[in-house]
DNA sequence: GTGGTCTAGACCACG
DNA sequence: GTGGTCTAGACCACC
């Protein structure tokens, strides 16, 4: 499992935490019965306190991801993936159609806009390669 | 001029100020040389505190799209419609681009990302019709 | 809105704070559309610190029951008195609930259990004449 | 001597353990002079960690129920059935009187808490027949 | 060792 | 003024 924070930036560290936790989850890449870091061994691992990672925690079971396993740890629910995959699928669609939503109230014509789209997606693949 | 602004929402309410007041003339429906709304009456229309119009119209001024006038109001700069498309295109191309690097960081396939932005683009544009 | 809590025994704090809020919305006694103390207002009142309270209020708006106004406070929704009522009919059944399975579980008979429970139930209606 | 133990929920497991010792014995079901399980041996029926079935025995010697022998394990005393059964019936009342506070807290009428006690009274009593 | 709660106090954005 | 986030560190129960 592997994290990357961007302690500046508009995006709360917690939340940082528990979206690359469910993005783990969606793509398989965390298992169902497996433990996610401990709360002090991941704090350590990204250099933030461990009450902000406990908090990230804590959203995580709320959304039925983990489960606490007293004394042993943060168990990866039999539900997780479905859930990630919704829940990945939804943050993502959110957030897609906010940006286009901006974009067509700026009065940007749509061409304009697939033009823009066009030119950020190939960008963004052409970092994946 | 015609203002939307949605109270609740992660957007403050001073930026959606700022950025309609730039989309407006962007978009040529605020002339050069014409005044916007004054503090007290926009705030009045908008329904929200005082203090928040004038910290967006502070972010305009500072920004080169209106310049103030004792005693008439904010007018609308010379520069302003270069300055706004531009901005306008850097904020829409901005928003874009972070919602498609989130896309990406959740590890969807290139075509689901894709398929999710051609279904809020054709949403986004059909709402304009 | 009166707040009685017990800083010592088994319940946190922000969760005694989470159940008074519900029970007070539901008994009509917190009105849509008003605020509940701040959050400094409140801790200063019950003698907590502020974090204390404002992980009550976090809960609170998780479950719809109260909603941030930027610069104001945290407004009574207009849903919250239907989520109010049942979440606190829930709350109480799933004690009593809880209560009769482990009375059931002991080999209690049946006989003495009713008799516990009229006991019980006679001095908590007593308390409250 | 059968267990059922609920590794989640709220109530730890050493005190599941204790409880579910403290009914067998009140029930009859666990004779003076009998030993109850070792602590290995109940850990391995349980699934659950040695440390947690010692410290249940530490409470249920320290109320008396048992005592141990060395190299024969722990044995029920003499006075074991008469401090169950009575410690039995103060679990229950607590729990009880614990729940019907909280009913009476929330501003449930009467009614309706009384409604919502014969409702699981019954399902309860249902469940053994 | 684990997570959970609480206090303490700083800093920030927003209105 | 409001709530939101973060750091810091204490204490606790449980395993």
């Amino acid at each position: 499992m592997l994290f990357s924070i961007h302690a500046d930036g508009p995006v709360p560290i917690y939340e940082q935490i528990v979206a690359q936790v469910i993005y783990g989850v969606a793509a398989g890449a965390v298992k169902v019965g497996s433990f996610i870091p401990s709360v002090r061994e991941l704090a350590e691992q990204l250099l933030v306190h461990p009450n902000t990672v406990a908090r990230a925690y804590q959203d995580l079971e709320r959304l039925g991801v983990v489960t606490p396993r007293r004394g042993r740890g943060m168990e990866v629910t039999s539900q997780a993936p479905t859930a990630c995959r919704s829940k990945r699928r939804d943050l993502v669609r959110r957030r897609i159609r906010d940006a286009l939503r901006e974009a067509a109230a700026s009065a940007l014509t749509p061409d304009e806009i697939r033009n823009l789209v066009d030119e950020e997606l190939t960008a963004v693949n052409g970092k994946r390669r």
